[in-house]
Order: C-alpha cells, then structure tokens, then sequence
DNA sequence: CATCATTTTGCATAGGTGTGCAAAACGAAC
DNA sequence: GTTCGTTTTGCACACCTATGCAAAATGATG
C-alpha cells in the first residue's frame, strides 16, 4: 500500500487542530502553546510529516537552493570547494544545485535559464566566464551572485578570490632568492582573470628585480596544453631552470612530462612552482612548491556574502581577496643552494 | 527598479490570452494553435518570462531534482562521476542536489529527512554506508533509490556496480601469471559490499590457484589507513612481492608510502594494484595498474534505471553489474618478465 | 447555409504552505 | 464576576502553475 503524499492537513486532522496551527509549530519563531506544539508534533511524527520546501517557497519566497555553476571537476580544487561549500550550506539549512557549464556563450545563457527556473535564491560560480549578460540578468531577477575563484569587473557582482598578483609575486620573489636564471611562466587561461592577474604579478616582480621571464606560454588550464607548453620550452636553445605554472592541476602535467617524457629531473633541472594547493600538492609523488589557496576561508567568505546578500537585498557587491602562502616543497631548490 | 517576479498572469496579461494559454505553450504537448504560441511567446520573452519550476512540482508531483548522497569528495572516482551524473541528468531536464553524508547512523537519517523535504523525484547514493531504514522510508515515500558503485542486500534499493568479483579475480591472475610469490591485500572498507566482495574475489581466485594471500588488511578506503597497512606489511619478516589495493585512492597512498617512505622500487621490489582506473592513475607519475570501472557505462545505466522508476513507479528493482577490463600499466612487472 | 467533428480556448480548481487579521481563550487585577 | 491586556488559535487568502471540463471557434462536408 502505497502512502499518498501526507500534508500539513492530515496532521492537522489528526492532531484536531487548524492547518496553520501545524504551520505554525513548523515554523521558527512562531505563535504557538507548548501544548498545541506538541499535540502537532506527535501527530506530526506519528504520519511522519515533514513540511514541503517547494510549496513553502512559493509563499516565502526562499527556495533554499543556491545554483552551483562550475566547469570541470577535474581539477581537485574544485571538487574540494564543492565538498566545503555544500558543508558549510547545509549547515544553514541551504542546498546546492549543481550546473555544470563547460562550454561558454549560449551553453551559459542556457544554465542561467535554467537557475532561474529552479528559483535559486543564490548563485556560486566558479570556474566558468560569465558574460556581462549575466550579471544583468540575475540583478534583474534579484538573485545575488558570488564569484569564486574568478574575478569580474562587473561592480554588481560578488567575488571571492585569493590575493593572485600577491602570491604570483612571491613565487618570482623566490625563484630568485633560489638562484634560478632562466624563468618561466605557462599561465593560466589568458581570457580569465584569475590568469591574468597571476601572469603579471609574476612579471612585474620580475622586472621589479630586474628580470625578464625567458618565455610566457597560455596553458588554458589544460593539461595537455600546459604538457605541450613545457616540452615547447624544454626545446628551446637556452631552456629555462624554472617554471612557474598557472595552477597545480597543469602543474602535475608538467611534472610528469619532464620526469617522465623529457628524462629531466626536478628540481635539479629545472624547479616547478603551481597555485592552489590542492591536497594532491602535498603528496610525495609531486611534493610541490605551491601557494595556497585557503579554500577554508574562500568557503567561509563566499557563504557569508551570500547570505547577507539574501537576507538583505540592498547589501551590496563585494570583492574580497584571501591572503594565502607560498607553501615550500621539494619541487624547487631550497633557497641555500643558491649559487 | 527592482523587478518582481514576472509570473504566467503577467505575460497573459500581455499577450490578451488567458494564464491558462500561456501554460499550454510551455507545456510540451499540449494543445495551442500556432497563431497563439506565437503572441505567448512573444509577451514571454519581451517580459523575460520563464516557468517557475518549484509551483509546477506542486502540481505534477516532479520536482525535477535528483538527491545525490555522497559521503567524500577526494576520491577522483566520484567527482568524476558527479560530473558525468550531472552531465546525463541534464540533458533530461533534471538537476542534481547534493547531499554530503559523511558520518554514519544519526546523520544520515537527518539527510533522508532533507532529502524528502526537497521532493526530489529520485536519489543516487554513492559511497555511503545506508542503513535499510533508508530503502524504508523511501520506498514509503515512493521515491526510487538507485545505489551507485555501493551494493547492498536490500531488494528494494536498485544498484549499479561494476563486476567487483571478477575484476578482483582478474588481478590475482595477473599478479599470479606474473610470477609473484608473496601476494597481499590491502582492502576497502570491510563494512561495504564493494570491499568485501573485491576482498573475496580476489582471495577465492588465490585458493583456486592453490594459493593463499600473505595478509589482507582494512584500508577503510582511507590514505593514511592504506599508508599504515603498506608499513606493516612490509614490515613483516617476509615482505609481500604485490599487493592488491581495494581502491585507486589507497593505492596512490601506497605507492607514495613505498617509494619515498620506505624507499623501495615499484615494480622491481613489489608490485601494485589498484581499482577503479581514475584519470589519475594513468597519470606517469603514478602508471597504476588497476581495474576498470567503467563510469561512462555505469553513470548511464544509472540513469536509466532511475529515469525507468520514476516513469513506472510499478518497474520494480534491479541490481545491475558492469563489467570492466583489467589496465595494464607499469605499476605491475609484465608477464614476460616471469621467472 | 446547416451540420457535425475536431481543435482551441477560458473558467475554475487544486496542489501544500505561510501569514494578516479578527475571534477566541487565557490570566491577572480589581 | 467584570474588565482589560496578552497570548493563542482559526479563517481565509495568496503564492504560481497545470489540467479537467465545457464553451467557443474552426474547418470540413453535405
């Protein structure tokens, strides 16, 4: 036999009370008698009742649902945030709707459509170009939006990154301090932000030592475009004896190219930095020199945004930057080898 | 100017038609005269008008949300197939929630009861220790639960496994074929089918060669248990020459713990086995052999099953198994090297 | 033009919940 | 017991959409 959906009026006929009467008793911060709440308790527990999200956000307005636009997950970053996020939301009574947007212009267009039909009442993008279209349409549509990892110039949007051009700028700072040559640099997705901002941190503390990087090559956040790009570079008459790479997920790639196609040894050859941190990072197969971004406090801060972003709608956008390390590993030279 | 939100008397308005016209045409199949659609249409979009997914559950009882319960995420195993899960499910108009589950008992009832809150229209549990008060309560609820990648005795509850038996099997006749003396095993968690069953194929296929393994201990599907369990093995007055792990994840650990803790050569002082064949373990740095899960197939009969049961709530349960090849990779000695 | 079969449209209601408002119950003070 | 202030309860409606039903429109046929 097989049960009917059971609404708050079966309870309530049960229970012998109104229909708001067991609203209210489900309802936080509501009117209600001890013994009124828990006649409609036991009744409650006794059909096994339990309020419907979806009808209560028609009449409330919150779904409960935050849109999770993201790429990829192949990059542990990413996967990782997820986890956090959806952590840390379940824990304020909030769920995560996965989208996943690969591609870019229309593909995009289609997933806000389809945020926007599932009523969420945030959005977390990460790792994904959102057009300016976008931004127009949620602020239209009222919906508060967080980017993370990613930065924007478009003021309405939220965003929560970490400090790239800082920590880019204390990888050069270092390579340097470690006696290294020849620099260079396979950066990340030229087209996004994120990449940018790194690339030129890393360039201008260069040249504020004095330096040229010998190469910059675009590795889209690919593997096999950044394994390209290090064979590329390993090619050329003076190859470089170090390499700093737009994130560890082309970092690895990397590694495993020169080890392992190229027969070259890191970092007695050449020295390896990445960005991120990933757990990955930190296993002895890679033991990569890497800055971290604390995804802890990226978490932290994004959930915060959105939700004063939700609570009150005239809160407005905010950008933040993490602060994150450079986190020393045994992918470039220690500094006292210096020559 | 903050818009409200534009609803379906809104564009009916617009376009001179009743509300009940303007649901028609976004309702697939219904009966609309062209001359109309296009007036309809017209007021939507000039209004910017799209359906509100969460009043039209009420009404047809879908939701259109699929509940996802997955316990971690640093496995590459299930992000990879999140990805893929939500890739199929929206491409037929569904949408993933996800649920985290990590614990155990209490706090998985709390995320069956969220869960039920949202009115998802079905679930898929993956890597999850689900008590059978679960296949219970959803089966009362009507909502099909398909397991994925976790077996469970339960007739009620779908599943989607690969053949962990005979790929179990596979390794130790590769590993017996090889030539290795001293086989050991380091395994899923003794409390999952998954393991248990991995465990038992592997170990039957030893007796059934005449052989026995020289230990097989928990790895809890955990880094640091496998790490552990790889330091006690090798510890042993006679140390194993291969060592079948239960999981890729582990055997990452394994193989780490091996070349750069305990400093020995894999393949030449042991070999290593893992399962699943996740991206990473074709990565050189690792070039694990390993089993094939194959998460193509086994997302889409995944879907299949769950699309079948929510379609014809009579479709009863099914177990489905996959199978999968063994990869040979350069984490084993080849058989040639046999002695 | 009349008739009838068929398609299209509008009306009205349902689906499950929260909330403003007024009525009811309660409790205290005289 | 009466009065008044406070809390609790129920009524009725709103939220946004889909759909059965009957009325209207359309088109084909005689």
């Amino acid at each position: 036999m097989r049960d009917r959906k059971v609404t708050s009026l079966d309870v309530a006929a049960l229970a012998g009370v109104s229909q708001s009467a067991v609203s209210r008793v489900f309802t936080p911060g509501a009117s209600v008698s001890e013994k009124m709440a828990k006649k409609v308790r036991d009744a409650a527990n006794s059909l096994g009742y339990r309020p419907n999200v979806l009808a209560r956000s028609l009449i409330t307005g919150q779904s409960k649902i935050i849109g999770l636009v993201v790429a990829y997950l192949d990059n542990q970053f990413y996967p990782d945030a997820l986890e956090k996020l959806s952590n840390a939301l379940q824990a304020k009574g909030y769920h995560i709707l996965v989208f996943m947007a690969s591609g870019t212009g229309p593909e995009v267009d289609r997933v806000i459509d389809e945020l926007l039909d599932y009523q969420v009442d945030g959005i977390i993008a990460a790792s994904v170009g959102l057009s300016d279209e976008l931004a127009q349409r949620c602020d239209a549509a009222g919906i508060p939006v967080v980017l993370f990892n990613r930065g924007q110039t478009d003021a309405r949007l939220s965003q929560v990154t970490s400090d790239n051009r800082a920590g880019a700028r204390a990888v050069a700072e270092h390579l340097i301090a470690g006696g290294h040559e020849r620099i260079a640099h396979i950066s990340g997705w030229s087209g996004s932000l994120t990449g940018q901002d790194r690339a030129e941190g890393f360039v201008s503390a260069l040249r504020d030592a004095g330096r040229e990087p010998v190469a910059v090559i675009d590795g889209m956040y690919r593997r096999e475009a950044a394994s390209q790009a290090v064979r590329d570079l390993m090619a050329m008459p003076e190859p470089p004896d170090a390499i700093f790479v737009g994130n560890d997920h082309m970092a690895f790639a990397v590694l495993d190219t020169l080890r392992f196609d190229l027969g070259l040894s890191v970092p007695n050859d050449v020295s390896v930095v990445g960005y991120d941190d990933v757990p990955l990072a930190a296993w002895k197969a890679f033991d990569l020199t890497t800055v971290r971004q604390p995804s802890n406090k990226m978490v932290e801060a994004a959930v915060n945004l959105l939700m004063n972003q939700i609570e009150d709608p005239a809160e407005l956008a905010q950008k933040l930057t993490i602060e994150g390390p450079l986190i020393l590993r045994g992918s470039t030279r220690p500094v006292e080898d210096a020559r």
